[in-house]
DNA sequence: ATCGTCGTCTAGATCGTTCTAGTCGAACCA
DNA sequence: TGGTTCGACTAGAACGATCTAGACGACGAT
């Protein structure tokens, strides 16, 4: 049985090194007004006692956390790209993250109570499929910057890629390499799913093709689904929702004996992890996560310590050339 | 532009209500000692108000944050589900769970920090890699619960899987099937490995067979690359460190031309998401995540409210048995 | 000598809660 | 009637930080 140690506080520090706690304070806020001599003095005793600040009471007191909060969803990998990101970001900048997951049985609505209890002075959503009325109501209270979704009203942030240059690249790639016959599998009710959508088509259209869209989904059972639904008439390209979607066409496409990208080239979204291991090599559309994160974290923060007006960023995506897509019509290329 | 409007305090609610903060902390906090007459007018005012607790200054004062820290990696999948489960047991227990990270460049270290700085009352960390000299340190101050790591010294809790129990298991189910050369993929350096290893080594002796163990990792990458040395000398079964090394080593099988499982029969472990995708299905060893998180949320909650000490908890993991091991010399059986 | 200024430091109020130690009035009992 | 008990309520002190206002010496200018 341990007895748990009790905190050592300023009024401890202030003690240890024969000062006032107002001092300890200016000292370990590094403000100015104290003689580099006594500073020295107060830190050492400091480090001594191992001393850190509360938060709370910090908090309490000067309504300053230096707090991010950070809301993914858990079963998106893709997700975990960025919260790695955003820490990376979050720390050269001088702030702290805390996360807040949305999973099953936890709405969005519970992660954000969550993270305003805790002291965020601002909120990163992750793909928020709050209603933009909901996100606004939230956003009185504190900043809140929305990643990966675009139409999120006027009171909230965003910064987001750009879905439709994604596409477009997609399109632009696969009918310079000589296909005519592309198809769409969609991301069914995901966030994204319809803009994307709505930009192939276009693309298609613009580039004299006709479009050809697969209801699918944002995993790989759908894509799979998918895959399958594709073989009745069989395209000689395809560009999937994202990776994991791509992967469930692929897994069909084998299973048929389909061969790719000598019968049929696949193209993916997001770039994640699984496009990058070497028996997959998914060609993909990179949405390019660190930088995506870099700029949520920097808007947040200039947006908690300035008072400039919401705004949006937007990126443009680029394609990531790997051994899924080849020429329409080509012979096999060795997939490995 | 927006005001952010400053949120109501208990007193804002007390002059609404006309009584005394006294008074509505009492009611807020369900405590006993208020009229129900009066007490419903309270409510009714702080509805009104949209009043919330600021769990900054409850906490100052009251020490109880009702905060549990779990840690775990951005990068592995598998802690993804525990994370799921493990909010749903707190929940249920009344307690809010803080999330930190462990990534690239922001060590376990850094992660304690953060949840302590927010006030958590216990930390769980998944599969933790801190020395136990180091998590016997914040142990003094505050309960730590080590989930899925069980050599972590008397004064952390740990909350793991019976490592040595799921290789038996594994080592059982395939020599019931008739398999005498059983090799086996390690983790490398994962945690877990060595146990895993060398629970393999003395159950494949006990059955009077000759143990084989091929040095891998805990992802697809390690475990293609052991699957390509598997095969100079293949055996007639692989128990594969995790699922996503056994997905990799299947991957090399199917790039050799080799069958699943009628040329090798291949196991997993963890029962991951990855396992139960309708084309892997993927036989492995569950520990059971959702059972392991729970439990580890129930260690720390009973920590943090009574005064037992430090214990042990381990559960036996099971066998999920799908299409990719079978019997040895066996025929190819459909394995869709 | 007096005054203002500057750098260094401190006392005390303050943030929004909870907790302790009451006060107050009504009911009960002898 | 007077005392005790009890339920409902409140005043004021915490909690651990920050912030404001001002004290104190030393120094330079008048």
């Amino acid at each position: 049985m341990t007895e748990l140690q009790r905190r050592p506080t300023l009024m401890d520090v202030a003690k240890a090194a024969g000062v006032s706690r107002a001092l300890v304070s200016i000292v370990m806020r590094g403000a100015p007004g104290a003689a580099e001599s006594t500073r020295q003095k107060v830190l050492e005793a400091a480090r001594e006692l191992g001393y850190r600040a509360d938060s709370r009471a910090r908090l309490l007191r000067s309504s300053r956390t230096r707090l991010l909060g950070l809301i993914f969803s858990s079963s998106q990998p893709f997700h975990a790209e960025i919260v790695d990101a955003a820490y990376a970001e979050a720390s050269a900048r001088g702030y702290e993250i805390a996360l807040s997951a949305v999973a099953a049985g936890r709405p969005e609505a519970r992660a954000i109570e969550t993270l305003l209890d805790v002291g965020a002075e601002a909120l990163i959503i992750i793909a928020p499929t709050l209603s933009t009325e909901e996100l606004a109501l939230h956003a009185r209270r504190v900043p809140v910057v929305s990643l990966l979704r675009e139409d999120v009203g006027g009171l909230v942030d965003s910064v987001s890629s750009d879905d439709y240059a994604g596409i477009r690249i997609a399109v632009e790639h696969l009918a310079s390499l000589g296909h005519r016959q592309i198809a769409h599998v969609d991301g069914g009710t995901a966030v994204s799913s319809d803009q994307r959508r709505e930009a192939y088509r276009a693309e298609m259209l613009r580039h004299g093709l006709v479009p050809v869209v697969v209801p699918g989904g944002p995993d790989e059972e759908t894509g799979m689904r998918a895959g399958q639904a594709l073989q009745a008439d069989l395209p000689t390209a395809v560009i999937a929702f994202n990776d994991r979607s791509a992967l469930g066409i692929m897994e069909s496409f084998r299973a048929a004996g389909i061969s790719i990208p000598a019968d049929i080239s696949v193209l993916g979204y997001d770039d994640s992890h699984f496009a990058r291991l070497s028996y997959v090599q998914l060609s993909s559309i990179s949405q390019d996560a660190p930088l995506l994160a870099a700029a949520a974290v920097d808007r947040a923060v200039d947006r908690v310590e300035g008072t400039l007006p919401p705004g949006r960023v937007v990126r443009t995506p680029h394609l990531v050339l790997r051994k899924t897509t080849g020429h329409a019509g080509a012979q096999k290329v060795d997939q490995n």
